[in-house]
DNA sequence: TCCATATCTCAATATCTCTTGAAATGTTGA
DNA sequence: TCAACATTTCAAGAGATATTGAGATATGGA
């Protein structure tokens, strides 16, 4: 991942409705949530939501696509991971203290 | 780590003469580097310099501490840790797509 | 004490980002 | 074809953030 993608990404998550709805969709996995939903799940009106939601996909952090009436979006869990790989490898250089704390939680 | 240290930390990283601030000082590990030798390596005036210095000591991306006339910055592992680690467990719940990118490079 | 060095602080300005409400778009079922 | 629904787009305003250059602060050596 280049460090204009990175950039992108980080500024996409540096976001309390932005972060909420990347949980939030994560957490719903393969089957994604609709628009909708997802304004309702962060408290947002749907001009709000459609603004951050389109923010998000711009960056590479979700994904969309229309179900009838509904745009379905879902976490974009390869791009999460190049950003995560990112900080981890490229940006930290791989360090043992930063790598140790990705063993799973406890 | 709570969700508002996460966002004052992505907002950090998420700037590009931060970010590369970030990575030149991982990339100094343990000694760090002067104020004025990290404005030379990315290329910023010195007030510049300061002001995303402080915004990453803010944040808890980097350290600082006076030694005679400089002030040396260090990147803060457990504060860059534990942003990595919530992106990896708290927010993206561990999931093993994301956990993959996590093996030490190729 | 005085000067040079290293860094920070401040005010002004420019730019970007977020929120709001209204209006437009696209989809479905009657 | 029309009405209701789901979502996006747009413009305006408020607020946050970044850059600049000048000046302030702190340290060490002559």
């Amino acid at each position: 991942m280049e460090e204009h993608s990175a950039l992108d990404l980080l500024g996409a998550l540096a976001q309390e409705t932005r972060l909420r709805m990347v949980r939030y969709l994560v957490h719903c996995g393969e089957a994604g949530a609709p628009a909708g939903e997802i304004a309702r799940e962060v408290e947002a009106s749907s001009s709000r939501a459609a603004f951050h939601l389109a923010a998000l996909e711009r960056a590479g952090a979700v994904t969309s696509m229309r179900r009838s009436r509904q745009i379905v979006y879902r976490a974009d869990l390869e791009g999460l991971g190049a950003l995560i790989s990112f900080l981890l490898n490229d940006c930290c250089d791989g360090h043992p203290d930063i790598l140790a704390c990705c063993a799973p939680r406890r």
